[in-house]
DNA sequence: GTTCTAGAAC
DNA sequence: GTTCTAGAAC
């Protein structure tokens, strides 16, 4: 093929010095999030010498993201207004680009800039941007840019492209910038594929000759293709039976082939199983005797990863001609260590992610005895990668260790070896102390010696288990005692989100599934029971009452033209408070009070930690809009109730503060009030309507309501679409947030007062005094 | 109201 | 892997 495209080129350079047609161009870019495509758009278009247009598919729909519809057209009106186009999105698959390629034709030349940059850099350049338009931000994006290289397919000129030019590094890439900067509106430029370099020269050779290892070892056949795809770990590691060969030995034969392009295979970046890297303890300084060493590491490892499953090891030294890491490495092979659970790997422990592409969420320190910065090698390595956090969480968990031993420290989220690498505990180990200026000086007493450092390695994997275990209890649903902790850090993981971090997505779902299964089991019988009402009672709706002149776009109801007035029929599924409302006493095991006009319930679906509804018992009062002056008293009573309610769990409970109202168009039938508290702390809080639901105008406060019934007889109903699409903003500090999942993590923390609206008119209530017992 | 699904995007 | 959106069904 690429003899085919030096043929092209030659004849198409021909063919394009004779024609000055002065066409009009249309430049997809293709590349990784992070591969610098927006940046190539923009600095042609700072001194381009032919009007572009840029054609970004995350900002079209007035600054979001829009459809690829939406590209295509802006596209199509760029064109004929005689503008050259860059399709800035990512287009690495045919598919994706193949209807922006349909664009060309006799007067429309369609090219392709491929910016095929090492992936470790996208990644780099993904995670540290901060104001992407595309919001994508942190760690997350390593997983992104592996996930869509993996699906990459080069361009080819036979898609319809008159000209690829291929940029593997920066200076590709400002080569082709200088050419279509400079391309002049009556310019036209050679077809043909330009920059392609062999694509699988160095770095297949690399992989190749670590294939025919692997081959050599009795292994089966690894796939990669090339230098940019990425290389899981369990592909890899798959490759080895016996575990003779492993990572580092991969890894260090592609990295010296391909170094002077910096272009490693990425490892998995998201890691499924927790992962903890650990230096070799009192080898470097005061040398341990490393065969002993090496025996111990490989016995302590096996000993440990037969007891627990669902974790990896992984003994980390900053080069390949480690002695330690070889003998260790030849020693595992002996036994009947998984390779995929045990490892060796040549990188700075510190720098396992950015740098080698290997996740690891624990690391362990080689520390010394006052657990304090400085000396050197690894200690001083974590100390300094980590910042002051880790000193400081150290010292507060113990002020010295005993050789031997292992102190865990959850890694402060402020530590830079969080945000970069994802390390959310560093371990501290001590191992026997061989400084013979030291009190507890070995002196030679291997016996003793080698007791302290298998020690200090059981210390360790006991350490990390305990981090391991309790994120498996989370997975598992378990008790949500058992998991406190773990959960408490997952709301704060989850606000650092917010401000671009690592994101913790292992975590976040587990705790999301953790409060779902306990919202079911609460919730079920009621579930259950509400649904066979609904299908056992769907037409009993004849009696619906009430022409209003509320907006009808809520799909709970069909607009009904009968006898020239509007009436409505709700879904069988908007039935269940009208059932309850009506038949009250059929429904005891849900109902929390029956007065004569009035119902209250748990709401089904709660949005915040309390959310009752207080129901209207009178048939035919559907909705808000069906309200006249003639309910005002049942207003009252409705409000009173709700209070009542409202009161008694904010004294139990002085976190709870309550906000009682009326959706403007609710989508259950039956009027009814909502009591919520205003944590808004439910996992049934899903989406924007949800939220803006309760904190926009649409929702109605009970007090207001009442005000416009007493003085206009109808209450005012807010049900523009727009106030459900709104952006999400915090309800006490107004802070707007991106999505829920942010907005719920901010809104977990934020104790900033209330707007002073809210304030206002009775609109919330307070805590309240604590009852006695008596009282209770 | 909810759940489920699919597609699209990063 | 996560989020968002939309549509369909109940």
């Amino acid at each position: 093929m690429a003899e085919l495209d030096i043929e092209m080129i030659s004849k198409e350079e021909e063919d394009a010095k004779e024609e000055m047609n002065g066409k009009v161009i249309v430049v997809i870019l293709m590349g990784a999030p992070g591969s610098g495509k927006s940046t190539f758009c923009d600095n042609v278009m700072k001194a381009a010498n032919r009007p572009w247009v840029r054609v970004c598919q995350d900002t079209i729909a007035n600054g979001k993201a829009g459809t690829k519809a939406q590209c295509i057209k802006r596209a199509v009106d760029a064109l004929k207004d005689g503008k050259s186009v860059f399709i800035d999105r990512c287009n690495l698959e045919r598919e994706q680009r193949s209807e922006f390629v349909k664009l060309g034709g006799p007067e429309v030349d369609v090219h392709a800039v491929v910016l095929d940059l090492p992936a470790r850099l996208c990644i780099t350049r993904s995670v540290k941007r901060t104001g992407h338009e595309g919001n994508l931000q942190g760690g997350r994006a390593a997983a992104v840019v592996n996930k869509m290289l993996q699906k990459k397919e080069l361009p080819k000129l036979s898609e319809g492209f008159s000209r690829i030019t291929f940029c593997q590094n920066d200076i590709d890439v400002q080569g082709a910038l200088d050419i279509y900067t400079g391309l002049g509106a009556k310019n036209t430029l050679p077809s043909g594929c330009f920059g392609q370099k062999n694509p699988d020269a160095k770095v297949q050779q690399g992989i190749m000759k670590f294939l025919k290892k692997a081959e050599d070892s009795n292994t089966k056949e690894l796939k990669a293709n090339n230098s940019h795809h990425p290389v899981s770990v369990d592909e890899t590691k798959g490759s080895s039976v016996d575990g003779s060969i492993n990572i580092t030995s991969s890894i260090d034969t592609v990295n010296k082939e391909v170094k002077e392009e910096e272009d490693l295979p990425m490892y998995s970046s998201v890691p499924e199983v927790s992962t903890l890297a650990f230096p070799s303890i009192s080898t470097s300084d005061f040398q341990f005797n490393l065969e002993k060493a090496s025996d111990i590491i490989v016995e302590e490892v096996e000993k440990f990863l037969k007891k627990i499953e669902n974790v990896r090891l992984v003994l980390v030294d900053l080069t390949h001609r480690s002695k330690i890491l070889n003998l260790v490495k030849a020693k595992a092979s002996q036994t009947n260590i998984d390779s995929k659970k045990f490892f060796t790997f040549v990188g700075d422990i510190t720098q396992l992610y950015t740098q080698g592409g290997l996740r690891c969420n624990v690391i362990a320190n080689a520390a010394n005895w006052r657990l304090k910065p400085g000396g050197g090698g690894v200690n001083a390595a974590i100390f300094n990668a980590a910042g002051p956090a880790l000193e400081t969480a150290t010292e507060e968990r113990a002020g010295s260790l005993n050789p031997g031993s292992a102190l865990v420290v959850p890694l402060p989220l402020s530590s830079p070896l969080y945000e970069k690498e994802g390390v959310t505990h560093v371990i501290h180990i001590l191992g026997p102390n061989m400084n013979p200026n030291r009190p507890n000086f070995l002196n030679n007493d291997y016996n003793k010696g080698c007791n302290v450092l298998r020690k200090a390695y059981s210390s360790l994997f006991e350490g990390f288990k305990s981090i391991a275990r309790t994120q498996k209890t989370i997975e598992k649903g378990g008790d949500e005692q058992s998991v406190a902790r773990p959960l408490d850090l997952d709301q704060v993981l989850l606000e650092r989100r917010s401000t671009n971090d690592f994101p913790n997505k292992d975590q976040k779902m587990k705790r999301e599934d953790t409060y779902e299964s306990e919202r079911n089991k609460k919730c079920k019988g009621l579930q259950i029971e509400l649904g066979t009402h609904h299908v056992s009672k769907s037409n009993d709706n004849a009696s619906v009452s009430g022409p209003t002149d509320a907006t009808k776009r809520n799909t709970s109801f069909k607009k009904e033209e009968v006898g020239g007035k509007t009436s409505k029929t709700w879904g069988s599924w908007a039935q269940a408070l009208h059932h309850i409302a009506i038949n009250p006493e059929k429904h005891k095991n849900d109902v929390i009070e029956i007065l004569d006009d009035v119902v209250v319930l748990n709401d089904l679906y709660p949005k915040a930690r309390k959310h009752l509804l207080v129901l209207a018992r009178k048939d035919g009062l559907d909705h808000l809009a069906d309200v006249g002056a003639e309910h005002l008293q049942l207003l009252r009573n409705m409000h009173t109730v709700g209070e009542k309610w409202a009161k008694q769990f904010s004294s139990d409970d002085a976190s709870l503060i309550f906000r009682l109202g009326y959706h403007s168009v609710p989508s259950m039938r039956q009027l009814h009030l909502h009591v919520i508290s205003q944590d808004f702390n439910s996992t049934h809080l899903k989406n924007k309507k949800h939220w803006n639901s309760f904190n926009t105008a649409f929702f109605r406060d009970s007090v207001d309501v009442i005000d416009e019934i007493s003085k206009d007889g109808k209450a005012r109903l807010n049900n523009d679409e727009k106030l459900m699409s709104m952006e999400l903003r915090c309800h006490r500090c107004r802070s707007a947030h991106p999505n829920i999942p942010r907005l719920k993590s901010h809104i977990s923390n934020c104790q900033a007062p209330f707007p002073p609206n809210l304030l206002q008119e009775d609109r919330l209530i307070p805590p309240q005094p604590r009852r006695t017992e008596t009282e209770a």
